[in-house]
DNA sequence: GATAAGTTTCAAAACAATTTGAAGTATGTG
DNA sequence: CACATACTTCAAATTGTTTTGAAACTTATC
């Protein structure tokens, strides 16, 4: 006989979990994820798989399936609650842990396979590089020549990814300002 | 009678557009127009739509929708080819100015969109602090300082793409190996 | 170990995005 | 101007993704 709490959002909630739902999805993640994160990041108590189907009218299962996803990525974090029975959720509220996470997993892995790809291409174009053919030549020479600059991109994001990650571990904010300063002794902006 | 070219790709062409056309997917962008843009970007001379349809087998339709789109985001251009009827296209080769171009226009305004949901949100939460139920001023005092994270982290967002894409109208290579540098003096790295 | 509360799974349904191809439009040519 | 070529549009079809809800499963409790 707890509060059956009918709580409708407030907001606030639901206008932050809309927009952090359209964010995350922008991001390449399912809406819901952003939806439920949002929920339990402006919860002061963990809230229960029912809390969350109630608040943003989902089925059971989609709950369910978003929450151990959301799980695999360590953004949401299963709790015990005293004297409950069912499983209660909170959100990590490390930001910058967040995202440092999702870098290093998500987007590195791509920037990797395609840095992969790339060096392949360039390895199978070494052989036209002398073919007799002055036209295959000409077209092999610019082909590298092109496909290293996307390597070397790509190489690059992948650098810079990695700095982001290896400091965010803790905040990357002050990093991040630090660099925006450096930054604009290099090149001047507008105010 | 023009050289009807069947020319078939070569794995490195097949291998770049596969690649980029995922990349670009990942990036929330059609995976056509990676494709389009990869073969555009290999070649040495500019091609007509009809030479993109036969390359990567694609309707017509196809195409002109994927060419259109690149356009108007300027990473493709029309050229106008000497004594030929239809259009020729070429794609821009300056890598930094195509993505501050996308970064400038597409992350900034999500960004901003999103920006200004979270600082209306902490507004809609200025009564509440102040409500003579003290769960509710807790619940308050806490979504405002949450949502007051999120809007300082969108606004470090947008500030580090400001600084990016300004630079980035002519290479923002320099700039960024620069940051990477001093951010090694900040936070030491692994090898 | 039977029951009940809670959770997960998964096939089907709903929904969304992309692609096609044929009809329509525009433009240059004889 | 009539024709042919190139390009664009768009409704329908295809393909892909997300959500649902009910059944299967787990686990705590009596």
């Amino acid at each position: 006989m707890a509060a059956k709490d009918k709580h409708a959002l407030w907001p606030s909630e639901a206008a932050v979990s809309d927009v952090v739902g359209r964010l995350i999805e922008f991001w390449g993640f399912k809406r819901n994820m952003g939806r439920v994160w949002a929920i339990l990041y402006l919860s002061p108590e963990p809230m229960s798989a029912d809390d969350l189907r109630q608040a943003l009218r989902l089925s059971s299962g989609a709950v369910s399936m978003t929450l151990s996803e959301l799980a695999r990525w360590g953004v949401v974090r299963k709790v015990w609650v005293q004297g409950e029975r069912r499983d209660f959720f909170t959100a990590e509220v490390q930001l910058w842990r967040m995202i440092s996470r999702v870098f290093n997993e998500r987007e590195k892995a791509e920037i990797g396979y395609a840095i992969e790809a790339f060096d392949e291409a360039l390895a199978s174009l070494e052989k036209l590089r002398s073919s007799p053919d002055p036209k295959t030549r000409a077209r092999a020479e610019l082909q590298h020549q092109r496909i290293k600059q996307l390597a070397d991109l790509a190489r690059l994001g992948r650098d810079l990814l990695d700095a982001l990650v290896s400091t965010a571990k803790l905040d990357a904010e002050p990093l991040v300002r630090f660099l925006l300063g450096a930054s604009r002794s290099t090149t001047p902006r507008a105010p």
